[in-house]
DNA sequence: CGATTAAAAGAACGAACGTTCATTTAATTA
DNA sequence: TAATTAAATGAACGTTCGTTCTTTTAATCG
């Protein structure tokens, strides 16, 4: 056989980048071989070379488009001048919808950095770094504005980034909870790191 | 060449197990080949099979080792009766010192669940979810006693875990922050997650 | 001291890896 | 419709993988 009918280049190849998504997500970048890759699209190894040129740039496709859209996403959520506080609830409700459905990327994107080699990977670092800076500014701020209370504003904001991504290390749709849930939870959990959030909220138990 | 002058069974297992923690944790499990650790070690690929009968065998024995020790570190650390603010405390100060000389290890232990075949992930993940049963049962007893407001002790207690094993993402011998003060700052954010810490820590920044 | 055991070397195994190539067939274009 | 391009196949490449085997040498034990 050769050229299937009715086969084009570009659903072929998201479903390559789809697949490959998946699978680098549950068993890690050098655990996955192109040929697992190639059956679970339904097509042979070879077959995958027609739209990506090697392993490596299917790996950087995959987070940089990933990051890519996060901060696309972030930019048309954001609001401009927004005070401290609302702007960091809005980012962390942001953070969760929009890493709900995209667990695999997310999980990918702060697992696989080791596997990029040095060129891909600055690539992708300097994204990240882009992102983690957008939580750190607004912490920056709030910490100005004197209604947070964060000693360190970089390491606070990795510490945010790393608790929101570890729950896809755990997270099952058939789960005890819903997203939702998980949400709201997570979203109270990160004011108060940031030691924000109403006061009733974080003093009325140690009263 | 065979046998070296000197060379002691245990010793090489002891390097072995060294070099492996090393390199897993950088490059992860799948990424390492015996022979490379076998190089790392100084020695042929085939002298790896006198000690551990293969490679699964090798992980396993690192992540359940792991796990082991720091169940056992704790149960010696641990004041039974304390009350829940103070074993919080206790508990992610433990946490984190103990974590700190042992990052290889941590991260694997949380890494690499996925690539432990099914009968040695029953194993560690076992004494994984001991782990976890120790912080969610402090912060249960602290909700009961109305020193803690969690929401959710199982989320909550995977989310302290998920931040804490965060930190070696990061976390360069020769950053900006040496580990005693990264200890202080967690310590903070860890009992600020739980809703504990003293009020004007918590509560002055939002007034 | 001789026999046995432990710990290494080095070669080799088959399997799987990422990738390339020639070929075939479908879709597109002139 | 004929020529070209795109998208697939299946075989094959050299390499590396985890592992096994035989052999050699050091340590240990009777």
């Amino acid at each position: 056989m050769a050229r299937i009918a009715g086969s084009i280049g570009a659903e072929t190849a998201d479903r390559v980048r789809e697949q490959s998504l998946k699978l680098f997500a549950a068993k890690g970048y050098a655990a996955v071989s192109m040929r697992e890759i190639a059956a679970a699209v339904g097509v042979q190894a070879a077959a995958l070379y027609n739209h990506f040129p090697n392993k490596q740039a299917l790996l950087a496709d995959l987070m940089l488009s990933h990051m890519d859209g996060l901060l696309a996403a972030w930019d048309s959520e954001a609001v401009a001048g927004e005070a401290p506080a609302e702007a960091l609830q809005r980012l962390v409700r942001f953070h969760i919808r929009y890493h709900a459905g995209r667990s695999d990327a997310v999980f990918i994107s702060y697992m696989e950095l080791r596997s990029l080699e040095p060129e891909n990977f600055m690539k992708v670092e300097k994204l990240r770094q882009t992102y983690e800076g957008v939580v750190q500014s607004i912490l920056e701020q709030g910490v100005e504005a004197g209604v947070f209370r964060v000693e360190d504003t970089r390491i606070c904001a990795m510490a945010i980034i790393a608790m929101l991504a570890g729950v896809n290390t755990w997270y099952r749709q058939k789960g005890r909870l819903n997203l939702s849930q998980i949400e709201g939870i997570y979203t109270d959990m990160v004011l108060r790191v940031a030691g924000a959030g109403r006061r009733e909220d974080l003093c009325s138990a140690a009263e």
